[in-house]
DNA sequence: GGACAGTACCATGCAATGCGCAGTACCGCG
DNA sequence: CGCGGTACTGCGCATTGCATGGTACTGTCC
């Protein structure tokens, strides 16, 4: 099974709702993802979506130097990523929604 | 709202489902994709679709040249279509589930 | 009869995005 | 001191939907 094109463009969502939940780094969300269901996230992709957002302004991020291991790049959301995410769960929503009478042969 | 990265990955099973509930050529696709939700869908992509599909095996397709217009290129499933139906329909569903729960914020 | 809209199909080039792979850096353990 | 795990980044690739523009045929309106 091939549901690599799936994530595409939900990743974003994806991400935003994890970090909404709770502040997170980039290793913290991709891991979060996966306990989440979407085992097969590659981490680059995470890393890259999380640069992304915070470069249109969803996220922000703030760097932990931790005493004992690599620094850690926190993301926390901004309101505008709150916003973001709303609408992207509407927008999600409905074309699930869609999508599942298409597979059911309801084509109306 | 900008739905056309989540049509990647899902455009093929919606062609799929649509050309098994009836034969269909390009244009008549088109217009049922329309119909049944997927209002933005360029038809330059699904006539691609369409080529990757039966390139892929899963589509048979047939002209019928018309005499009151131009001709009609046919597309049916062929079984092998029908078994991805099915296959993508299961990674769809499950794919969906997980998303919505993700969405709530069960990430578990 | 010529312009135009509608039907029907196709080719080309582009943009977005997830991924693989490689690289850097730091830690604790045996 | 090497190794595995943690944590982040950069580069180049593959997939796929879309915009644009072109071909071709038919009927309608002026």
């Amino acid at each position: 099974m091939d549901a690599t094109q799936l994530l595409k463009g939900v990743l974003d969502v994806a991400v935003l709702a994890v970090v909404e939940s709770e502040d997170g780094y980039g290793y913290d969300v991709v891991r979060r993802l996966r306990a989440g269901g979407l085992e097969e996230v590659g981490d680059a992709s995470v890393y890259g979506t999380l640069r992304r957002l915070y470069s249109a302004g969803a996220l922000t991020s703030y760097v932990v130097p931790s005493e004992e291991g690599p620094h850690r790049k926190y993301y926390g959301i901004t309101p505008q990523g709150r916003a973001m995410l709303e609408n992207q769960r509407k927008v999600w929503t409905e074309f699930a929604r869609t999508m599942n009478q298409l597979l059911r042969g309801e084509a109306a």
